[in-house]
DNA sequence: CATCTGTTTGGCAATATAGCCAAGCAGATT
DNA sequence: AATCTGCTTGGCTATATTGCCAAACAGATG
């Protein structure tokens, strides 16, 4: 067997922390500039409370990290490389063909 | 609200695809060559039909190609790009200090 | 200190995911 | 046709995820 489970699940959590809608979106916003919890909860529209556990998945996985000034909590965009990641899902949306390449 | 959910989810649902260590590993071992489900199978030593279900999510996510040739159905990287996406968790997993920058 | 704003945490219900087994289907082979 | 191998599908249980609400906590301000 050639599957050293360890490895891939590590790789697979920090995969899984950007893997929905709302932090992809986050991820990308957070790219360009910070934002502090409620900002990113009125871009949202949902509960401040699931904006807050959604910021800790990405914040646990390493995507992400916060700076606590005065009584708000301020996030950003600790690896920006995730970016031309997100170029290469583009490359499998568009492509037809089998076994494209893309831009990345 | 800025928040193109639509947009997102269709993007998030090919992360998620990825977003599983046994599926992550496909995407390695599939980039390099073809294998049919079997040896898969024997790969990462959970039953066929798990590794089936496994292969359809990628499939369905547009991330492999599957090709029947006699009673074997031999599966393939559709979009290779997805291989420089792992280089950049690599480059989340290494990153000790904040807003680091990776190799890719 | 009381209170207001901003954030996190706990708990709950609804839904999604992952694994196995059993059954079904499709080509091969006899 | 019977059977064998290879794969997929259906169904089930266990677990994880996602959303909300309510409550707690932390700085600010009055």
């Amino acid at each position: 067997m050639l599957y050293a489970e360890k490895h891939y699940t590590v790789r697979a959590h920090i995969i899984k922390a950007i893997a929905h809608p709302v932090r992809l979106f986050f991820v990308e916003k957070l790219a360009h500039q910070e934002y502090c919890v409620r900002e990113l909860t009125e871009m949202v529209g949902f509960d401040i409370s699931t904006v807050s556990k959604h910021l800790r998945v990405l914040k646990h996985a390493g995507i992400v990290v916060d700076d606590k000034r005065g009584n708000q909590v301020f996030y950003q965009l600790r690896t920006p490389c995730i970016l031309n990641f997100l170029g290469c899902i583009e490359g499998v949306i568009n492509s037809e063909t089998s076994t494209t390449t893309c831009a990345c």
